[in-house]
DNA sequence: TTGCAATATAGCCACTTAGGTATATATCCA
DNA sequence: TGGATATATACCTAAGTGGCTATATTGCAA
């Protein structure tokens, strides 16, 4: 698995997401992490796991509290990867437009198929 | 499973992120789809199925062919939920920046915790 | 040292996934 | 009608995932 099918992997959890989003307010421990949700300890450290395996997350050491701070590099990877496309999109978007434009004009309504 | 959560997991893929990426140049079919890769026409309708779950292809029909292209709302969805993150990590980046250079005007490097 | 608090690990289960092969369906063409 | 082409479906397997409980580890504090 190379980088950026591990950074959407674990993007694909919305627990994890939310614990990113968490993390963007600062470092937290584990059990910091886990207080929002309805899940069990062990569950939450396997999620951090995965995280971690990402590159999304590192860990400090705290007595014997490991807490968790965000990584930007594989996050900055996976937005540069969608904008790459996404500039293209908008320029099919764009062609789109016109095509949409063209039917509208002329006089069959059949396909809106979008 | 909401709509982040099967976009992130189908662009988990890497043959699935090279299909989209040939979808930026227009409509194909299965059979050119699957022409680069070295997989069974199945797998490769396969995964066209999980990315037409994760709505970010549709399909045409064409005599016996099933033309696909894009959908971009998905991937916009996707681009917001990073891009907002991503001014968030910025803002801490320079936090940090600021935060390391108080610390190394002062005497004690122990609390690094932000 | 004893014990508590924070976290990790192990093992279990149900479910999903990514690949394969074999076969079915659908559409065109002669 | 029958054959060829394009695609989908069914079924198998190996591996991965996400949840759980129970237990181990680690570090502090009394």
């Amino acid at each position: 698995m190379n980088q950026l099918d591990t950074t959407f992997a674990a993007l694909s959890d919305p627990t994890r997401r939310a614990i990113l989003a968490r993390l963007t307010d600062g470092e937290a421990s584990v059990m910091e992490l886990a207080e929002p949700f309805a899940m069990s300890q062990p569950s939450i450290s396997k999620h951090l796991k995965v995280l971690e395996n990402a590159g999304l997350i590192s860990r400090g050491r705290d007595a014997q509290r490991r807490p968790c701070r965000l990584e930007v590099k594989p996050l900055a990877e996976a937005t540069e990867w969608l904008e790459r496309y996404r500039k293209i999109w908008e320029g099919n978007f764009q062609r789109l437009d016109a095509l949409l434009g063209a039917l509208q004009a002329s006089k069959n309504p059949g396909e809106a198929e979008q």
